[in-house]
DNA sequence: TCTGGGGTCCTAGGACCC
DNA sequence: TCTGGGGTCCTAGGACCC
């Protein structure tokens, strides 16, 4: 049987260690990234966990605390993470041929067949991204990405492991004490609910997980279950994905920075989301068949009703095209609208993607073939022009008041993708 | 007053087919 | 009185991840 190595490389704290590359005096100091429209806490430095901010809290929650202590607060820029993060992907992938990015901080590697001293190799990996780009990160070892996630965890939780660890190094007894300690909360894949029902038969630590039978866990949480299970006990049942597979849907939505209720005010917000989300087709080279909208009302409000508005629209033909897409959710909006409630939050969705195929439409004219052509050099000119202009030609349903647009009080500059905002020294 | 955004996969149930 | 078996596709909701 193939014997696999697994290493997950997480960067610490990435939004927090991006924003200290360009801040060093922001070191060692308390520090908290908040989500979209200052929302809520979405990284934390070590010094902010201390303190006992929890990930994920609404800020206003914890604004009491982050007064008294003088912490850092920032608005998401996720321009500049997603630029740090491709430099320390890119180093990355010279330490194994297979390499899959799994989110923006993490990656996994896989090296079976290489006969290689993987923890110095690992070493070397971590002191090379910190000097090329700054940001510090975690090696996690094992024989299945469960494992290697879990070493990760024991990598970042222990300094004396100097940020590499092996789990596959340690003897039974101590992987055993080790998964004893561990709530089983705490395993890559085992959410809240998952937990819920292991806690209701008696499951609660990494160890009673280990040593119960596998049926019972396959009928209490299905064949994610059962594969989490095996990895735990090192039987390696989820693969490296080194080519990311082709997106089924695309997603853009926002909380607005104020509540609309304007049918002008959701228009703007929704058609602009839309240039958003074609943005990303384009750079997917993908084309959509279906077109959701949705909008809804505040859910932590519990003195008004809970509101959600939805529609989705098929497309005959799979297109990327501006001129059709943006009308169209402009309609949308329209047809859906309820007047006298207060909209916290919409967006858009693009799904049955389609890439590099274009079915025709059986039933369109040599006339609706002449259109679309004229549609698509539309498109084509008006991209060219916004590409030049910064956006500058726009819809008029993309034209307002800008109330929907999130705030961001804490914003740091985009110090490597725009050059009126590089660092003064 | 103030609560993110973007994904995937699985499952159950309904509609429909032969 | 007695009412099959096997399959697909779609959708909504739930669960998980970062």
């Amino acid at each position: 049987m193939a014997k696999y190595r697994f290493a997950l490389v997480d960067c610490n704290n990435f939004y927090v260690s991006c924003e200290r590359v360009f801040e060093p005096k922001l070191e060692r100091k308390a520090i908290v990234v908040l989500s979209n429209n200052d929302g809520c806490v979405i990284a934390r430095s070590n010094e902010a966990k201390i303190l006992g901010i929890k990930m994920g809290v609404p800020y206003f929650k914890v604004k009491e605390i982050i007064k008294r202590h003088s912490v850092v607060v920032k608005s998401s820029n996720y321009p500049l993470y997603g630029d740090m993060s491709s430099r320390v992907m890119n180093i990355i992938s010279k330490y194994s041929p297979s390499q899959e990015i799994y989110s923006i901080d993490e990656s996994f590697l896989e090296f079976s067949g290489m006969n290689i001293d993987l923890v110095s190799h690992m070493y070397k990996l971590k002191k090379q991204i910190k000097d090329w780009t700054g940001i510090p990160v975690c090696v996690g070892i094992g024989g299945t990405k469960v494992l290697a996630k879990l070493a990760n965890r024991i990598a970042k939780k222990y300094s004396t492991f100097d940020g590499v660890f092996d789990i596959d190094s340690i003897s039974n007894d101590r992987y055993i004490s080790l998964l004893s300690s561990l709530d089983i909360v705490d395993i890559w894949g085992i959410g809240r609910q998952s937990a819920k029902k292991l806690k209701n038969i008696n499951i609660h630590s990494g160890y009673d997980l280990y040593k119960s039978d596998i049926s019972v866990i396959e009928s209490l949480l299905g064949v994610n279950g059962k594969r989490i299970y095996q990895e735990l006990k090192g039987h390696s049942c989820i693969g490296i994905e080194s080519i990311p597979p082709t997106r089924k849907q695309i997603v853009s939505s926002r909380s607005f920075g104020s509540d609309l209720s304007a049918l002008a005010e959701l228009k703007q917000a929704l058609t602009s989301l839309t240039r958003v989300a074609i943005k990303k087709l384009k750079s997917n080279s993908l084309a959509t068949t279906s077109v959701s909208v949705f909008v809804y009302t505040n859910p932590h409000k519990k003195n008004t009703p809970f509101i959600h508005l939805y529609r989705n629209v098929g497309i005959s033909i799979a297109t990327d095209d501006e001129s059709l897409l943006i009308p169209m959710v402009a309609k949308i909006v329209d047809a859906i609208y309820k007047p006298k409630h207060n909209f916290y939050k919409g967006g858009v969705v693009f799904g049955s993607l389609v890439k590099d195929y274009r079915q025709q439409d059986l039933y369109s004219t040599d006339k609706s073939h002449q259109s679309k052509a004229n549609s698509q050099t539309k498109s084509e000119l008006l991209q060219s022009i916004n590409s030049r202009f910064n956006d500058s030609v726009k819809y008029a349903s993309e034209l307002g008041n800008d109330r929907w647009l999130p705030r961001a009080e804490f914003k740091s500059n985009r110090y490597t993708t725009e050059w009126s905002e590089l660092l003064n020294i």
